[in-house]
DNA sequence: GCATTTAGTCCATATCCTGAACTAATTGTG
DNA sequence: CACAATTAGTTCAGGATATGGACTAAATGC
C-alpha cells in the first residue's frame, strides 16, 4: 500500500472563504484603487479600466460616495462626442493618516489625506539618543496630538497612525534600535480612537514605500537609506518585503569584508562600518554632513575620495542584493541622495565590475521619506480595504 | 492652489474584478486545497477549517466530485457520539503533473499526481554538455513520451508539464544555462494537449518548491542547491519569489572577494567560485563527488579543510542572504546536503560570527527535487485554481 | 427502543454581479 | 433648429452563489 503524502500548499490569497461581503469589499477596493491611482475617472472609464460592468460600477461608486470615500470632480471639458461623463474623483476629506517619526536626532509628525496631499506637518529637531524612551514618547505624544487637532481643525476623519522607527518593531513595542539605545521598548500613544489604531514600521522599509507611492522607481525595488546606519527597504510587486520576522532589508550588515571591524550588530566587515555616514565623515576629515556636501562640492580630493570610496562598496553591496532579489531598480536615498553627484558613478561602476547593471535612481525625497511613508501607509490601508475601514468606524462609532 | 499629487498604490491582490465565477473559484480553491494539504477530511470539519456554511461546502464538495479532482475517503472509524461524517479525500486519479529536467549530466522525467505520490520516473544519464539543445531536446522529447505513456497506462489526465532548467528562463525560451552553454534556445516539446501546456522554470527554484512541499523547512526559507554552481531558491510566505525579470536567487554570484577571480557571471569574487563543487573538488584534490565524500568520511585532512572552507564562505553569504530577506530558516541542498556531516559547522559558526542565527536544516531530497518541483508545480497549480483547471481542461476538449 | 448528538441535504432568502432596456446629455448635420 | 448619432449613466429583471434554518440520516448511550 502506497502511503500517502499530504503536500504543503502555498495559501497565498486562499486566506479565507470569499463570501458576498468579501467580493463586495474587494471591488470597493479595486474602485477606489483606481481613482486614487489614476485620478479623477468619469464611470464609464472606470468600467473599461476595472472590467467590471456599467451597473456594478454605478453602485460600487455609490457606495464610496455615501462612505464620503470619493466625490463628484471637476468634469474635464472634452469636445467630444456624446454625453459627457461625470467625473468620480477622491474626497481629500474622506479620510486622513497619521504619520509619526522618532529619529536619532528629531521627532517628526505629518498628515496626509487620501489624495496622498500633506495637510500637516511638523519637526522637532532633538537629540534623542540615551534620552530615556517615555521621556521621548511623551514628546512624541504631545507632536501628535498637535497633528490630531489639526486633523479636527481642517474636518478630516483620522484613520490611524503609524510610527517610523530607526529599528526592528513587532506589534506595539520597538524591538531594538540601536542608535536611539531602544530595546523593547512598548509604544502605547495616547491618540484618539480611529478605525486602524497605531501600528509600528522600520523607518527605511516606510521611507521606501514612500519612494513607491513618489512613483520615482517600478513596483519592485530596493530603497537605500543611509543615513549613521544604511537601512534597506525592500518593495516587491508594489508591496513592502518584510521577511518572516520583520527584519527583512537590513542592508547595512551585508558582509563585504569577512574579517573586518566588529559591528553593532554582532558580525564583522558590514557594510554600514564601511560606507555609513560615520564611515565617510571619518575618512574624509569633514565634521558633519553639510560640511562633507560642502568639501564634495568644492572638489576637494579627500572628501570626494571618501565618498568614492563607500559607492564602491555600496556597489558591491547591491550587486549581491542585486543577484540576490532582483529588483528592476535600485534608489539611493537618505545621505547618498545627497551625495550621489560625487557618488553615483563609483555605484555604477561597482556594479558593472560584478557583472549586473539594474537601473539606480536617485531619491528626490528628502529626510521626510519615513514620516511620509508612515502617514501614507494608514492612507493605503483606507484604500486598499475600504469596506474594512468603514466597518471599523462604525464599530468605534 | 495645492497641486493634486496621485499616488501609486499596491495592486496586490487588485489584479481585477471579482465576479461570481471568481467567488466561486476561490473557495473550490479553498476546499481542495484544505483537502490536498492535511488529508481526507469530512463536510463538517472542512465547514470548521474553511469558515463556509455546511449549505456551501455540500455544493462545493459536489462539484469537486464531480469534476473528479475529490472522491469519498476510507471513514476513520472514530467512536464518537452522532453520525460519522463521510471522508472527502483527494482523488489521486484526478490530475497529473509532468516534471522534467534537463541537467548537465543527465535527464529525468517524473509524474505525480493529485496526491503528491510519484506515479512515475525516469532519469537517463547523459553529459550533455556542448550537446546541440536540439540533440537534447529531442532525447528529453523521447523521454517524455515515455512519461505520458505511462501516464496513459495509469488513467491519469495530465494537467502539463514543468521543465527545469540549470539557468535563466523566460516563457518558453532558455535565456541563459552556462553550464550546458545554452543561449536563448526556444524549448517546444511534442507534448500531448493539457490544461496547463509546458511551463520552464529555475531548476533551483524548482527544488525550493519541492522543499517546501516536503515540508522540511516552514513558509519562509531560502534553499541552496550546491552543484557545479550554486543556485537559491527563495520561498516567501509559500510561495517562490521570482524577482522583476526572474532571476531571483542567485546566491552563488554573492560577492565575496570584490578583487577575486573572475566568474562566468562577468563579476569577480561569487561564492560560487569559493564553495562551489569545482572549487571543493580543486581544493580537496578529489576527482568527483564520490571520492570527495569517501574521503571527508575517511576523515582526510585536506578533504575536511576544502569543506569546511566552503562552508565558511557558504555561511558568511547566507549571513548577508539573511540579513536582506529574514527567512526562518536555511536549507542546505544538493551537493552541500551530502557534504552537510562536514561542513554544517562551518556554515553555523560563520553565522554566529556574522551576527545571525537562522535555523539551518539540510535537505532530505536527493537529486529528485528539482524534477519532483516541477511535477508537483503542475499539480499545485490544479489545486491552486480548479476551475481554471477545469475550464482549460473543457477548452482543450 | 428512544433520546441525544452530530453530519449532511434541501430550500427559501439575501447579496451582488450582469445584461438589457431606458433615460440623459452632448455633438453633428440637413 | 429639429433630429440622428453617440456616449454616459440608471434601473430593473435575472442569474449565480453564499447563508440560515428546517429536515433527513446515522451513529452512541441509557
Amino acid at each position: 500500500m502506497l502511503a500517502q503524502m499530504f503536500m504543503s500548499w502555498s495559501n497565498r490569497g486562499m486566506s479565507g472563504p470569499v463570501q458576498h461581503s468579501a467580493m463586495r469589499g474587494s471591488n470597493l477596493a479595486l474602485v477606489l484603487g483606481a481613482v486614487a491611482e489614476t485620478g479623477p475617472l468619469t464611470r464609464s472609464q472606470l468600467t473599461a479600466r476595472t472590467g467590471l460592468t456599467k451597473s456594478s460600477i454605478s453602485g460600487l461608486v455609490g457606495d464610496l460616495v455615501a462612505a464620503g470615500l470619493v466625490g463628484e470632480g471637476q468634469p474635464a471639458p472634452t469636445r467630444e462626442r456624446g454625453r459627457p461623463g461625470s467625473v468620480v474623483a477622491i474626497e481629500r476629506q474622506g479620510a486622513a493618516g497619521l504619520g509619526l517619526e522618532v529619529n536619532v536626532d528629531y521627532l517628526a509628525a505629518m498628515v496626509t489625506d487620501l489624495g496622498g496631499t500633506v495637510r500637516y506637518r511638523h519637526t522637532v529637531a532633538h537629540d534623542n539618543r540615551d534620552r530615556p524612551p517615555a521621556e521621548v514618547l511623551a514628546d512624541l505624544a504631545r507632536l501628535a496630538a498637535a497633528a490630531t487637532d489639526a486633523c479636527d481643525e481642517q474636518g478630516l476623519p483620522l484613520a490611524g497612525a503609524c510610527l517610523a522607527v530607526p529599528g526592528t518593531v513587532a506589534a506595539g513595542v520597538v524591538r531594538r534600535a540601536p542608535n536611539l539605545g531602544w530595546d523593547d521598548v512598548p509604544v502605547d500613544l495616547p491618540l484618539p480612537r480611529s478605525a486602524f489604531g497605531l501600528t509600528l514600521e522600520n523607518e527605511a522599509d516606510l521611507a521606501a514605500l514612500a519612494e513607491l507611492r513618489a512613483g520615482t522607481a517600478s513596483r519592485d525595488f530596493v530603497h537605500v537609506s543611509g543615513e549613521i546606519g544604511i537601512g534597506g527597504g525592500i518593495i516587491v510587486d508594489g508591496e513592502l518585503f518584510r521577511g518572516a520576522h520583520a527584519r527583512a532589508g537590513e542592508l547595512g550588515h551585508v558582509v563585504l569584508d569577512p574579517d573586518g571591524p566588529a559591528c553593532s550588530c554582532g558580525g564583522r566587515g558590514c557594510l554600514e562600518r564601511l560606507a555609513g555616514l560615520d564611515a565617510i565623515l571619518a575618512a574624509s576629515g569633514a565634521a558633519d554632513r553639510a560640511e562633507l556636501e560642502a568639501r564634495c562640492a568644492a572638489g576637494e580630493a579627500g572628501a570626494l575620495a571618501a565618498v568614492a570610496s563607500a559607492g564602491r562598496w555600496l556597489g558591491i553591496a547591491l550587486a549581491s542584493v542585486t543577484n540576490l532579489l532582483d529588483p528592476e531598480c535600485v534608489v539611493l536615498g537618505g545621505v547618498f541622495a545627497a551625495l550621489a553627484p560625487w557618488l553615483g558613478d563609483a555605484v555604477e561602476e561597482a556594479l558593472a565590475r560584478h557583472g549586473v547593471q539594474p537601473r539606480v535612481v536617485v531619491s528626490e525625497l528628502g529626510t521626510e521619506a519615513a514620516v511620509r511613508g508612515a502617514a501614507g501607509s494608514v492612507v493605503r490601508r483606507v484604500v486598499g480595504d475600504p469596506a474594512a475601514y468603514l466597518l471599523s468606524r462604525e464599530d468605534s462609532a
